[in-house]
DNA sequence: AACAGCAACAACCGCAACCTA
DNA sequence: TTAGGTTGCGGTTGTTGCTGT
């Protein structure tokens, strides 16, 4: 719903000389629009100086950014376009920003707004926030950050409070604001968690992995590499039509780094030449005097809810104090290696369905002779892989944090994605009092507790909110 | 018709990072 | 190196219009 802004100056100066607030009339959106295309954009500040407007610089960015640039997209957003935001929060966050890169014509403060309003719509009706098929391929998605960024050294992330995890599947009053707050977003970070990731040149700025569409993963000519496999699910087929499916991928090593499937360690001999790549900036830190190359990004760069899941998982797994002096360097790669193979493991059982305990047990048996205990077959579900996952993590000798195993053991379980996720009939919820249902709806939820059954469940056709 | 509640949107504010002289 | 200015981002608040009672 656009609305049309008033030509009444409603808004009256406080005093005479003082830069005007609130609306913005249609005379100064021209006034705004003549100055940009005449000295174009930037020098934000000077605007009211030269132009006569009676606004701030900033105010005048702003309605320039949200409003008056052209190939702004007016009007609600698409279903694809819905789709992508609740993918994007899954894993970055209230990156607003980045997210708007993601969706061309789209603001941050749109998608700040769209997002902020379907919550809010969704905790009051008690609902999740993810569907769970978000929750999984977001998870999915950190694990594998993990994978590659592991940084045993580098641990100031607090893992003293533990994060909703998937309290956002759960309704559960979610305050982004707080301890998670300092999570996603990098600016509250410590200032060892530094970028290390490609850099802009010209603004030694770190390259947003999340760029615009048409050169996503390959600034600066880092090289999308494609040996590192990702399982696509079904879920995100629709990025295809019309989205960049990259633009959601975990980071990927550039490949002249890491040609190989093979995570690469996350310290590495300094030899280690992670500097041919044109933009990627390997980071140097000493342990126990000895040089070594971190080639990796910070996750905390594009974290998200589900993000701070995982590290915060990771943070509970690290052995804090692995930063202390007297830990060798073999001691804790040993352990992070065990800690990585975990996750390994904990991923390829959620990828292809089967069990954490029996992925182990393939694991084991590899070296050894059959001794085998019956393998569970029925333990398909997420819950009984997390499950098991804990198990197998304890078999392997992996310090398993009760709170960690709490989020294994909760993981949502068989709950459908609901329509409007899954590509099915949308109509735009900008009311968001209409309900409809659709005609072949699959069977009856099966947890209802949660609200991603398929009955007044999604976003589209929620319950009405008293 | 009047009112309350709500959703959607616009705009402001504070903070932090960046830039530059 | 530093200080001041600029820009970008995210959280919050205010405004408007719609709907239901």
């Amino acid at each position: 719903m656009m609305r049309t802004i008033s030509n009444n100056n409603e808004v009256e100066n406080d005093y005479e000389g003082s830069l005007k607030k609130g609306p913005w009339t249609q005379d100064e959106d021209a006034i705004l629009i003549d100055y940009v295309n005449t000295y174009g954009e930037g020098n934000w500040n000077s605007v009211p100086k030269n132009s006569g407007l009676s606004r701030c610089g900033k105010s005048c960015r702003l309605r320039w950014a949200n409003h008056l640039r052209p190939n702004l997209k007016k009007g609600a957003f698409s279903p694809e376009e819905e789709r992508v935001i609740v993918d994007l929060h899954a894993k970055l966050g209230n990156k607003w920003a980045r997210m708007a890169s993601q969706l061309p014509g789209r603001t941050d403060n749109e998608i700040k707004n769209f997002w902020n309003t379907r919550i809010k719509r969704r905790e009051r009706a008690g609902l999740p926030i993810y569907p769970p098929e978000v929750i999984r391929d977001a998870t999915l998605y950190h694990i594998r950050e993990e994978q590659y960024f592991d940084q045993p050294y580098n641990s100031s992330l607090s893992s003293s409070s533990f994060p909703p995890l998937l309290s956002s599947s759960y309704p559960k009053k979610l305050n982004a604001s707080s301890h998670y707050h300092a999570l996603v977003n990098p600016k509250k970070l410590n200032a060892s968690n530094h970028y290390r990731g490609p850099l802009n040149h010209k603004k030694n700025q770190p390259i947003s992995l999340y760029g615009s569409s048409s050169n996503l993963f390959n600034n600066n000519g880092f090289v999308i590499s494609n040996n590192y496999a990702r399982p696509v699910s079904h879920d995100y087929q629709y990025y295809n039509n019309g989205f960049n499916t990259s633009s959601i991928m975990p980071p990927l090593a550039p490949s002249s780094v890491s040609s190989s499937i093979t995570p690469p360690d996350s310290v590495t001999p300094a030899s280690s030449n992670v500097s041919g790549v044109d933009g990627f900036m390997g980071a140097s830190s000493k342990v126990n005097n000895e040089q070594y190359e971190v080639s990796q990004f910070s996750p905390q760069e594009n974290i998200g809810l589900l993000g701070a899941l995982v590290v915060d998982g990771r943070s509970i797994l690290r052995n804090n104090k692995t930063r202390s002096e007297d830990s060798t360097v073999v001691a804790a790669a040993e352990k992070s290696s065990n800690k990585r193979k975990s996750i390994v493991i904990m991923e390829n059982a959620l990828e292809r369905g089967t069990t954490v305990e029996s992925a182990l047990k393939k694991k084991k048996n590899s070296g050894k002779s059959s001794n085998e205990t019956p393998v569970s077959s029925s333990g398909t579900g997420k819950k009984q892989i997390a499950k098991e996952a804990s198990l197998a993590l304890e078999e392997i000798d992996v310090s398993w944090d009760d709170d960690l195993c709490s989020l294994l053991n909760n993981f949502p379980t068989e709950m459908p994605t609901p329509e409007w996720y899954s590509g099915g009939d949308h109509k735009a919820e900008s009311s968001g009092r209409e309900t409809h249902q659709q005609p072949n709806a699959p069977p009856p939820p099966i947890d209802q507790e949660l609200g991603w059954n398929n009955v007044g469940t999604s976003w589209n056709n929620m319950p009405s909110i008293c």
